[in-house]
DNA sequence: TATTGTTATACTCTATAACTATA
DNA sequence: TATAGTTATAGAGTATAACAATA
């Protein structure tokens, strides 16, 4: 069993930082594309794959439900999502995007797509290998 | 050769989004156990690498240089940080890392290990074959 | 009483533009 | 005139605390 701190790890945990930090330019960069901040981006993603409520996107987003008022305000009012109120408990709002709030997400995640050419140039092996070690990455922390 | 758009490729495209969400929640939390935002902790990492000018902390942290001017001036003020005339240019302030700010940044770096500790876990084959990918994904885009 | 969403406040990060001191 | 760093300004994200409506 290699070490902690052999060469070879030392390289591919520069490389995951190198990855991050690539998947962050080109998320910021596919979101200011449509005029949106990346907090903007992420809700809209959330609530285009399913309506939440307020509470909830903070949770997701591991912020206070306090931010999510202004995020959401300014969705709604480029017309990407819209408060709706939920008939089992009148304090929550769900938040619901919009027809054109779920074509600006499915085109955000089209945008991202910088890891998914070069995974399709691997055999189904190496990618399944690569699965298990992202799998075990976050499972044993 | 797969798809594009196979189950795998697309589970791994996910497990990729589920690491970087986790290296970034790492890197804040981090960052906050030593009063730092994460912005100030990218910065203090750089220059205990070696110290830089302003402008070119601007370009590492792809941002404008007026940014830098308030980051370093709160890492100045925590004695993490000090601003060093540059004797060849005297327009040029070279901001250098104090032994405070090399103890820091090296508990910051420590404190980043929830992708060492599973990696090392890896034989060397499989540890190439992960490098050898992601060298692919940031070569290809 | 407890919970949901909001408001108010303060701080940081961000880009833009104008300024200063050097070159 | 061009460049390095700064200042001024405005918008956005963030946490904290207090508040209204509802449970």
């Amino acid at each position: 069993m290699p070490s902690r701190t052999d060469p070879l790890t030392l390289e591919v945990v520069e490389l995951i930082g190198a990855v991050v930090a690539r998947y962050h330019e080109e998320y910021e960069e596919a979101a200011a594309s449509h005029q949106l901040t990346g907090a903007q981006a992420r809700v809209l993603a959330l609530l285009a794959f399913d309506p939440l409520p307020m509470r909830r996107i903070a949770q997701k987003l591991k912020c206070e439900p306090s931010n999510i008022t202004g995020i959401v305000d300014r969705l709604e009012g480029r017309g990407l999502v819209e408060r709706h109120p939920d008939p089992a408990d009148r304090r929550v709002k769900l938040a619901v995007a919009t027809e054109a709030g779920m074509q600006t997400a499915g085109q955000l995640r089209d945008a991202l797509d910088f890891a998914r050419e070069p995974l399709a140039g691997l055999s189904t092996a190496e990618r399944t290998v690569l699965r298990d070690l992202l799998q075990r990455m976050l499972g044993a922390a």
